[in-house]
Order: structure tokens, then C-alpha cells, then sequence
DNA sequence: CTGTTAGCGCATTCAG
DNA sequence: CTGAATGCGCTAACAG
């Protein structure tokens, strides 16, 4: 005789595990053990449990199992905007490293927004997430209190700086030194900067302006303000009037630090589109090594910001931090504080060390 | 006297609403009327209550909620590549379409692999989302009724079609013909297409080849089966190696049909390597109408999928079938098919109409 | 308007 | 190795 059909009308009336119980004549516990892969159940019960799991096509109530247990296995990502190539670059590896360690991502853009921030900090979430890597672009270090919340945090960027929390953070100062240093090897002497954020002293801007100076500096070359140009925002369009901005002031530069791809991207295009050449009058450097870097005209030599160990560190602190467990090399009590390395990835934008005058 | 000082050590232990009910000198029962804003209660209660929770640094217990409500106010968007502009841009707009609508998103890269799709749709995650809006790319009409599943789901894209689920779908066929047409107006003859997958009835794909060959048809022309290059994948360098195996061939072109903007921007590159002119020897056009595509040189030709209005009308509709409501025009029983109108925007990478011989 | 009570589905003591 | 009973925090009847 078959059996009853299911009444699949409302999704609402789910099998539980006392129905999977009472069908395989074992009790709720029993049941539990075998979907909680509980080593001690004999052979049998296993397999009486699993057909009559299969039979109900029974699934585990995630809210629960995450009742019972106090956690929901979902960690919360926040970022600026998802469509920004660096951030759906990072979005895409943590929701890969945290698959691994079998945990959720809640991805959530906070749109360029300071109340989005800290929103995402403070939202009516927290108890739906176990912790939270953050990554701000608008709070500074007057906010650095808005960070102690009551769960796990792994902050991202270079806008705040506190022990009192564990930070990932990139080589920003090193990386854009790197740069323009390469600029100078191969024969660059007037060298421009694109995407500066005036008046601010901290965030991936200022540190990289930091790094171009250092350059300079190092190298015995003049710092020329009317060589930085400033772009709030980073986005290809940006680049594009920046570059021609300065082709407009007569100043041309024989090289360009851009802080992110799409600002060099733009610019790459306002050069070409006066039909000068890159590299050969102008040498662009741009950030992040984005993957649309390689496919420019000519394809682009960039900063490199190490984007899966970011990804890769954040989430496994993180993990460590909810099971309670101290991650590597942090003695008790502290935070991991760590800079990922950043690395020079040469292409056509730039002339070869060997072509210098 | 101060109160007791509270244990942050661990975040388990948070306030409960037996705690604040407690405090406020109410029962349960009134916290939650004020915690979800119930009508009828008398305002110094409201205000009582608001304090202890202020003081307590209450907040409500998601998982909790969820287990008795019975649903979690969370939807998962399933697609290919979180990396991948164009959905990037979906997720970026279903996310903030579904923040109107008061839900959560758990975007969830399958990347291009069948059990990853599947996995979506079957995995142990059923309870834990309320509904699904899914963008398959593995699977074909024969896994049709993998999508009877007990929840709500959307579907996305054009891989699969049956009666039995709501369906935003985007002009494939139109769009591609629309395009062709434009070049041939332009004065375009011999017109390759990039980007095919031979051996699949079904997908964009094979639709956009669809569309070209309608357009070739309705204008008399013939169609060349070495002029369509397949490329499985839908990268900048699958473009660039398409391109230039095309112009290996001696079969040159003097217009491109790329069935997305990478691999338009790919080709783009491979033409110009070559020193060919775009658009005076070849004009390109594109698909997706990504953000990058006014930043090539030249600026991309690109059919617009209207993205925003496929983000808008799934999370509509799945909230619709969340509460158990119909979808506006739509029969009982029936279920949501519509088409989202593509345009053409155009750009520099075709030649404008009134160039042509 | 507000208090009391009973589960939501699960993991988990504690006995067998 | 397995069964019965308890409660995670919350909402929804049902009384008052």
C-alpha cells in the first residue's frame, strides 16, 4: 500500500525530526544524533533514521538548532558597494573562505553612508549573525568606540586604527612607495598622483600619498601639490576628468600613480584620447590588480593588494574569535594586528627598467 | 546604588525579554507589543518599557523570533559569479530592492558548476531562507523539476522555461536582433558574432544567435557559420583569443556581435592590436551594458538588459509569493513569465547611422 | 489595555 | 547505545 501523499500546499508544514522519530520507531534524540553525525549509533538505527529521513525528505530547522545552540553559523560582510570590481573581488573570496569553514556570508553594502555603517555595526542583526568583517569608508577614528559591540569584529581598511579590535589591513604606504619608486627606476621624473582625498589623514588615500612622498623623498625628487590631483570618488569617470585636468593645466606628467584601476583605466583613456602615448610619454601605475587590469590598452601595471589573504585571515580570524579560540600568534588579550603584502604586477602601462634614458 | 555591572564577556549572555519585562515591573507579553510595535498600549507603559531596554541593551532575538514565526526574512540569490559585473550589478539591486521590502539577501555563488546550482536549491539551507531568486547556468530542461521544491523561487535567465514557476526572464532574442540590425543598418555586411555555445538550444547563448541570425535574415543576408566564434566562456580573454582567431583566419569582419561587454572589450583589444580602427574597419557591439562599457575606447555600443527592472519585479514577486499573495496580473493558479525590454545604448564602437556607404 | 500560558523544533541533560 | 523530559527566546491565543 502506498503511502500518504504529501501535502506540499504550505510550506510551513515541514517533517520534523519527531515525525522522522516515529517513522523509523526510534526516539527524537536518536534522530538527532545521526543529523548531528554522532559517533556512537549502531549501524542499523543509522540506516532505519536515514531512509525514513529520505522517505519524509526531512531538512534540519536551521532556526531551531540555531535557538538551541545560541549561534546561526552566518557571518555579516560589510562593505561600500558591491559593484565596485575590488569589493566584489573580496566579497567573492570571504564567501568562499567562509564556506569552508562552514559559515554563511550576509553581504551588506553600505552605500558610500555613514548612518549605512554604522547601521551595519549596530543593526537589529546581531543576534542573527555571529560575527562581522568591516569595512568602512566613511567613520574615522572619532568612531572608534562605535567598534565595541558585543560579537565578534574583524576589521578591513586603513580608516580606523585601535588594539581593540582584530584588523586585517593592506601595505597602502608601501604599496604606492613600490609604485612610484618603479615610476622613478624607469626614468619618471614629473609624476602625478590621482584620487587624493584632501584634509583627510587617514584611509587608503592618505596612506598611499604617504608612500608616493616617501618615493619622492627617497629619490631626491621636488613634491609638486599641482601634481595630486584629488577625486573623491575612484570610479572610471573619475580618472578620466582628473587626467584631463591636468593635461588642461599644462602640467604634463611624464608618469601617474592612480589610487585604484578604474581611476588609471580613466585616465589610460583621457591620455590616448589626445593622442598621446602610454607608455611611451606617459608611464600609468594604477591600484588593486584588479582582473580588467590585464585587458586594458596597453594592459596595466598595478598594486597588487594580496585580496585572498585578506579574505583568507579575516575569516579564519574571525571563526577563531566565535569558537572562543585565540588565533594564531595573538597572545591573550590582544588583537591580531596584520599587514597583508602587497606586490608591484608589471605589465605595458609602465617602460622596462632597461628602456630608462 | 548602581546596578550590577555587566558581564561582556561572552556575548551568549544577553538580555532577554523576561529581563526587561522584569525591569519595566510588566509581563512578556507587553515587551513584545512594544518591541513590534503593537497599537494598543497605554503610552507611560510604551515609555517604561522603552527605558528597560534602553538600560538592558536589549535586543531581540532573531533565531528565536524566527523559530516561532516561522520564517526568517531572509531570500538567497543564486548566482554563477559574485565577480562577474553583471552580477555583481544584480546582486547590488536585488539587495537593495529587497531592503524595501524588509529582507535579507544571501547571495550565494554557484560557480559555474551543476552541483553548486543544485546544491542552491536542495541544500540545508531550506529553513533558513524564506525564498529564492535563482540564475541557473548549468542547468538545462531536464531539470525542470528540480524546481518544484517547497518554496517560494524566482527564476532567472533563460535556461530554463516551464509554466510552474514565476520566471523574469530578459529580451535575449531581441536584443541580439536589434543589435545586428543596428550594424547592418550602419552598413555593416559581414558581421560575426562572439561568443556562441554550440550544442545548446537553450541559454543566452543560443537565443542572442537567434536574434542575430533573425536579423540577417530579415535583411538578406547570409549566414556564415564561420563568422560565429563559440567561447564558453564569457571573460575579456575569451574575447581577445575569439577575436584574434577570427582575424587568424583571414575572414575579417567589419562588425562584431559580442554576447557580453567583456568579451566585446576583449575583442575591442585584439582589433586594435592588430591596428584595425573601430569603428571604421569594425564596429563592436555589446551586451550587458556594464558600467565599464562608457570607459572603453572607444565607448561600447551595448545592449541594456534593464537589470534594475529584473531586481525590481523578482523581489516583488517572491515577496508577493512569501505572503502568500498574487503577484499583480497574474491568474490563480498561474504563474509570473515576463520579459524585461532591453535597449540600445549607443556608443562610439559602432558607426552612427548617417556614415553609412 | 495587560498578564498567563503554551508551544515553534531542536539539542541536551539524565536515566535506563 | 537509546528514550523521556526540559528549555533556548519569542509570539499568539485566551483570559482578565
Amino acid at each position: 500500500m502506498p503511502d500518504v501523499s504529501e501535502k506540499d500546499s504550505m510550506h510551513s508544514s515541514m517533517p520534523t525530526m519527531k515525525d522522522v522519530a516515529q517513522r523509523a520507531g526510534v526516539s527524537v534524540k536518536t534522530v538527532s544524533n545521526v543529523v548531528n553525525d554522532y559517533e556512537f549509533v549502531s549501524g542499523t538505527t543509522r540506516q532505519k533514521v536515514n531512509q525514513a529521513i529520505e522517505e519524509l525528505g526531512y531538512v534540519v530547522n536551521v532556526p531551531a538548532r540555531n535557538l538551541r545552540l545560541g549561534h546561526t553559523g552566518m557571518i555579516a560582510l560589510a562593505i561600500p558597494d558591491l559593484t565596485l570590481p575590488y569589493f566584489a573581488q573580496l566579497s567573492s573570496l570571504v564567501i568562499k573562505e567562509a564556506k569552508k569553514l562552514g559559515l554563511r556570508v550576509l553581504v551588506e553594502p553600505t552605500l558610500y553612508s555613514r548612518q549605512g555603517e554604522l547601521e551595519a555595526l549596530h543593526g537589529s542583526q546581531h543576534s542573527m549573525i555571529d560575527g562581522l568583517i568591516y569595512s568602512p569608508l566613511e567613520l574615522g577614528m572619532g568612531d572608534v568606540e562605535q567598534l565595541n559591540v558585543s560579537y565578534p569584529i574583524v576589521l578591513l581598511g586603513e580608516r580606523i586604527f585601535t588594539r581593540d579590535v582584530d584588523h586585517v589591513a593592506t601595505e597602502n604606504v608601501e604599496g604606492a612607495k613600490r609604485a612610484t619608486s618603479y615610476l622613478i627606476e624607469s626614468g619618471c621624473r614629473k609624476i602625478a598622483v590621482i584620487g587624493t582625498h584632501p584634509g583627510e589623514e587617514l584611509g587608503s588615500a592618505a596612506l598611499r600619498l604617504t608612500g608616493y612622498k616617501q618615493a619622492l623623498e627617497e629619490a631626491g625628487l621636488p613634491f609638486d601639490s599641482r601634481l595630486t590631483v584629488p577625486s573623491r570618488m575612484w570610479h572610471r569617470v573619475d580618472g578620466e576628468s582628473a587626467m584631463n585636468e591636468l593635461l588642461d593645466s599644462g602640467l604634463v606628467p611624464d608618469g601617474v600613480v592612480a589610487f585604484n584601476d578604474m581611476l588609471a583605466a580613466g585616465a589610460l583613456h583621457a591620455i590616448q584620447m589626445r593622442g598621446l602615448k602610454v607608455p611611451d610619454d606617459i608611464s600609468v601605475i594604477g591600484f588593486d590588480n584588479s582582473e580588467d587590469s590585464q585587458y586594458l590598452s596597453p594592459s596595466l601595471t598595478s598594486i597588487s593588494p594580496g585580496l585572498h589573504d585578506v579574505a583568507h585571515l579575516s575569516v579564519q580570524v574571525l571563526k577563531n574569535r566565535i569558537d572562543g579560540v585565540r588565533p594564531l600568534g595573538v597572545e591573550s588579550g590582544e588583537h591580531v594586528f596584520c599587514k597583508i603584502a602587497s606586490t608591484l604586477e608589471i605589465r605595458n602601462s609602465t617602460r622596462p627598467l632597461t628602456q630608462q634614458k
